[in-house]
This record gives structure tokens, sequence and C-alpha cells, in this order.
DNA sequence: CTGAAAGCGCTTACAG
DNA sequence: CTGAAAGCGCTTACAG
């Protein structure tokens, strides 16, 4: 009884790994079949009634041998990866570094693990992103899709790829969505600083058309209507994602020193674009609230030990991150295929500080 | 000839993701095996001298049904998955979100994908997520180890499980590590703040025996001695990592208004502790630099819109960032089994700001 | 109560 | 130049 000739795999896994402990190896040396093992250790023995006698002698042997279950193994068979791939503008972001902790946790309840891509806001890298991740290696997405990446959720949806998307969202497709409302939270920061007595109110926003840049812009004409101030475009600033730096400084010159009619307060629309702003603002030796009041989207530390503090508006990231997860989870269980996309906005924070004082 | 019962997985597929093509649906249709069509689609094609006529119908089939090779069952069968474990502190911290965007970039050139785990530099928590990925989803390990995980580290190296440690390590343990020289980096920063005339210079670190905060310490020391300083006990607070903002107050108020001899400058020697501290002296009143001055490890977007600007001894992120990733690339090269570790120790940069003027 | 067998989608040693 | 077959480590329908 000739054995059958041994497959060798390339990388050598005798040296290697020191031969991880298969099922097989709990079952050979039990003389039981892989089958029950499997039952057993899925804590599935009860309900198929296996002797407790055997199941004691498995679990005891599978603590032994340190027993984990391939992973990668049991995805193959169950099609489940238990990861979640995320898809935000970038980590290194405060904005979405909170907002990926917040998701990592509520995962993690659920026995998820999150995988991260940074798209830099730019749709060809999110594209591939996301093609790459497609490839078997999650079982749902939750993205913040940049402009023009349209075609990309579309995508996913024919596919029937579960996913969720966060801070915005397209209008023209029918997806699961957690934003803020982000027209009334502008709209209220505006009308904070017209009733401070701010007449030349600014904004400071980024030149994309994603829709909660929009809503943004729309909540400040808004409120500035309704305050009987008048919308000047050249008080309405925007910036690209690539030439951030000097964009701004050259915004905020223009607001503040090249204009006869210079703006007294400032509202910027991402954290983003006010930390750079606030450098501007102080590089060219401009007081808050004094000369410029301030006000902006988002609560990073910086605008905490900023002298003056910085009035924020704060989003609810805790509750973005794990209704963003609850709504995905919903999506990839079996049973509710049926469920329509959920569209969920909350709430944001006013944190009124000292840089819209008056 | 009747068909052998076609088994039923528990997810029916149909509804689902519309059946994606495999390597067999190619295979089938163009009549060839799947072999030819894995070799083809590798790239192997020349090398095993199949007609470029077969290989051109291949690749032309493949694009058209947008084949996509199922990356789990690769996995499976070769044994790596082209993916890094990261296990840091905490992703929401901008020190390690930015370190993370550069690992993830790095990785990316390299084809590999990262996935995050925030330890909360808990042991137990590192423990856990270790083992977790060490399931067969992911090739190899960059860790920023806490306090007391001597033991995973261990476990790691004895399983020969590829891995790196950042921003610490353990001495007793042989590992690759890629850290910043943080004796000198305290030292020299010690050394300017003396410099500048302060004579009662405090030091606000973490309650840890990590040795990252040990040579900050010691750094620290060493600068007071060769300055001709006293080294005083009361004015080296230490602050756990569970309370840190209470800590930091009391922490605060004792080294600016309990004491006789208030300190006349602080060293903090994490971004965290910093961020909260200087919140701190803000609510107390309390004026930099001339009141106390401030000096600060790492260098978040804070330090330079806080007024005045903050004194900072930044990290070299993207260095630590691609260089861990490209230790772990060798790492996990079979070739290099027998390599020795990598110490790799990087210069930080010193940047004087305003809240070290004197 | 338990096991033999199929199969998830790949890659690769081997045979021709 | 090409294919049949084994096998990575699991889970599960089916048979007894």
């Amino acid at each position: 009884m000739s054995k059958p000739a041994r497959h060798v795999l390339p990388q050598e896994r005798t040296s290697k790994n020191m031969k991880k402990t298969s099922l097989n190896d709990i079952a050979e040396r039990l003389g039981v079949s892989k089958t029950l093992v499997s039952l057993v250790l899925n804590g599935r023995g009860k309900e198929h009634r296996i002797s407790e006698e055997v199941c004691r002698k498995v679990i005891e042997l599978a603590k032994e041998l340190n027993y984990q279950p391939n992973q990668i193994a049991k995805g193959l068979r169950t099609g489940k990866t238990n990861t979640i791939g995320l898809i935000i503008a970038d980590i290194a972001n405060p904005f979405f570094g909170k907002l990926g902790r917040e998701i990592e946790n509520e995962a993690s309840k659920h026995g998820y693990r999150v995988m991260f891509c940074s798209s830099d806001e730019k749709a060809e890298k999110s594209k591939q992103q996301i093609g790459m991740l497609m490839q078997g290696q999650v079982d749902g997405f939750i993205i913040s899709p940049p402009t023009g990446s349209e075609a990309q959720i579309q995508e996913l949806q024919k596919r029937k790829i579960p996913y969720v998307l966060v801070d915005r969202y397209f209008p023209q497709i029918e997806s699961s969505y957690i934003v803020v409302d982000n027209f009334q939270a502008s709209y209220d920061a505006t009308m904070h600083l017209a009733k401070q007595g701010y007449r030349r109110i600014a904004c400071l926003s980024t030149q994309s058309n994603l829709i909660n840049m929009n809503q943004r812009l729309e909540g400040y004409k808004s409120a500035l209507a309704d305050s009987g101030l008048e919308v000047l475009e050249e008080r309405i600033k925007t910036v690209s994602f690539t030439h951030e730096k000097n964009d701004i400084l050259l915004a905020i010159k223009q607001l503040l020193q090249e204009e006869k009619e210079r703006a007294d307060a400032i509202l910027f629309t991402t954290s983003k674009i006010g930390i750079m702003g606030l450098e501007c603002i102080h590089s060219l030796g401009v007081k808050i609230p004094d000369d410029v009041a301030v006000v902006s989207f988002d609560d990073p530390d910086a605008y905490r030990i900023s002298n003056p503090t910085i009035t924020a508006i704060a989003q609810p990231l805790t509750e973005i991150g794990s209704q963003s997860v609850k709504v995905l989870m919903e999506l990839m269980s079996p049973s509710k295929e049926k469920s329509k996309p959920q569209k969920i906005t909350l709430k944001t924070n006013f944190i009124v500080r000292r840089s819209s004082e008056r």
C-alpha cells in the first residue's frame, strides 16, 4: 500500500509556521471525522446530538493544539469573509480617522474586521480600490464616494453587493446612506454669524459638486437671504483638492485684503480647509474675531486649543459610524434581501466658541 | 447520463452576485483546461509556450466576462493573502492615522492591502486582534505593541510569522523595528528650553514603561543634568491612558499653581497629552510662553494653528511608514528566510515655534 | 449519533 | 504545447 505522492507547496510549510493544526489533525488524532469536529467546534454539537463525551474530547484537544480555524478556507466555502471594506478620502484626515475608529468598534461587535482604502477624493482610485476588494475579499462596503464615482456605485448596486454611503450620496442612485443635515447645519451657523452682527459673511468651500458641499453652500445662501444680506459671488470661494494650500491663501487674501468690502466673517465648509485657512489668517496677521469671525464644519482637536477657540459644527461621528455598520449588517443578512434602502440624516452639534464672538 | 446532484450553497448564489465568472467558466467556453487559463491570465503563457492565438482568446474572453480572480481561493491555495495587519493604539489619533496612511501607500505599491485594529494600548486587545488576524487572514504584521504585550510578540517570533514593530519595541526580544531616536529628540528639545533661559523645566508623560517613553524621559533628564539644572521628581508627571483628561488637569495645576517653585516650561511627550495639556493651560488662563513655555513631541495640525504656535518634535512619519512596509516585505519574501532583524532608528525634526520663545 | 464525499475557486507538479 | 488531477482547509447535504 504505497501512499500517493504528496504534493509539496512552493513555500515549504515545515520551516515556516510550524504546521498550523487543522480540523483534520484533530479528527485523525481522535479517530473521528472532520465533519464531527467541525460541528462540535462550531457549537452545533448539541443540535446534532453528538455525545457530550466526544464533544468534550474534541474541544479539549482543540484547545491543547491551539487550533485556529483557517478563515480563508472558511471564507472560500461559505462565501463570507467577515470583513468590511471602508473607502474614505484619507485615513490621515482626523475626520475620517475618527469615523474609521467608530466603524471599527461597531464592526468588531458584529465579529467583523475592516480593511481601509484612502481614495484622496479621486474617482479612479476608489474605482480601483472597490474593484480590488470586490474580488472576494469583503462582504460589503462603507463608502464615502468621491465626485464622479456614480458608475462605480451603480455597479455595486447592479451586482447586488451590499454597501452603504457615508458623508454624501448621489440623489439619482437609490442607496442606503448616513449623512448629516448639511443644509440646516450651514444655515444655523450662518444665522448665528448674522445675529452676532456680522454683515459681510464669506464662505470657503471645495470645488466639488458633491451633494454635501452643495447643501452647505445652499444653507449659507438661504441664511444670508433670510437675514436680509446680499449673496455675493465674490464672497464664495472654492478651492481644489490638489492645490489646496495655495488656493486657500489666495482666496483668503482676496476675501480679507484686496476687496474694498472685505469680509468680516468666514464659514469654512470642512475642517481641512478650516485648519489651513486659520494658518493663512494667522500668517497674514489678521485678528480673530476682531478683524474676522470664523466658523467651521467639523470639530478637530485643533479648534479647542486654538486661541481664540473656534466655533464648530460637530458631526456625530460615533453615530454615523455605528449606524453605517448596522445598516450594512442588515443589508448583508440573508433574510432581509428585499428591504428598502435606509436613508438616515443626523443632526449636527453647533458649538459656539470665541472665534465668532462679537 | 444523469448529472450528479448539484450541491446548493446556503446563500443561494443566483439571486446574489449574479454568479461571478470563474476560471472554469472561461475554460469551458473556450474548450480548454483551467490550467491553461490560469497560466495565461497569470502572464505565464509565454513561459509555458502556449500559442499566441490561444493566449489572445483567453485574455479577450476574460476581459469580456469581466473576470476577477477570487483572491480567497487564490489565498487558500498559495497561502498568501496580500494583506498586512496593522495594530496601532488608535486610528483616530492623528499620529497613527498619518502613519496608517503612509503604510497604506507603501503597501499598495507592493500590491498589498491593510487591515487595521486599534488596541487602545491594551495588551488584551492587541492579543485578541493579533490572534484573530493570524487565522490565515494576513501575511504579516506591523505593530505598535502596548505595555505588557511581550508574550504576544514572542509568540509571533516563535511561529515565524513576519512582523515589524513601530514606534517602540522590546529590547529583550529580537525583532525588526522602526523607531525614532527618542533620547536625542528629547535631549535636544530640553536643551533648547534650557538655552532659552528656562530653569524649571517640567515633563508630562504617560504612565507606561514602554521604551520610547522611557527614552524620552531619559533624554529630558540628561539635558537637565548637562545644563546644570536639577532633576526634580515633582516636575515629572505621568498620566494614565484611561483617565487622561483629569490626570492632566491635575498635573498641570500642580506644576503651575500649587508649588512654590512653579514650572516655567513643560515638555509633553506625546501629542495626545500635549493637546489636552494645552487645553488645560488655556482654561487656567496661563499665558504661553510668558508664564510657561511649551514643547511637544509630534506635530499635529493643531500646533500650527495654535496661538502661539507650538514648538514640536516632528516624527518622520512617511519614512517610518514606508520603511516598516519595506522591511516587512523582505521578511515575507521566501528568499530571505534567515536575514537578521532590521533595527532602524530615524531622526526627528525639531521645529521651533513661538511657544518656546523667550 | 456519525462519516464519506462533494465542492468553494484557485495553482501547480506531473504526464504526455 | 496542453490537460487531468490533486490539494489548500473548511462546511454541509445526504445517507445510514
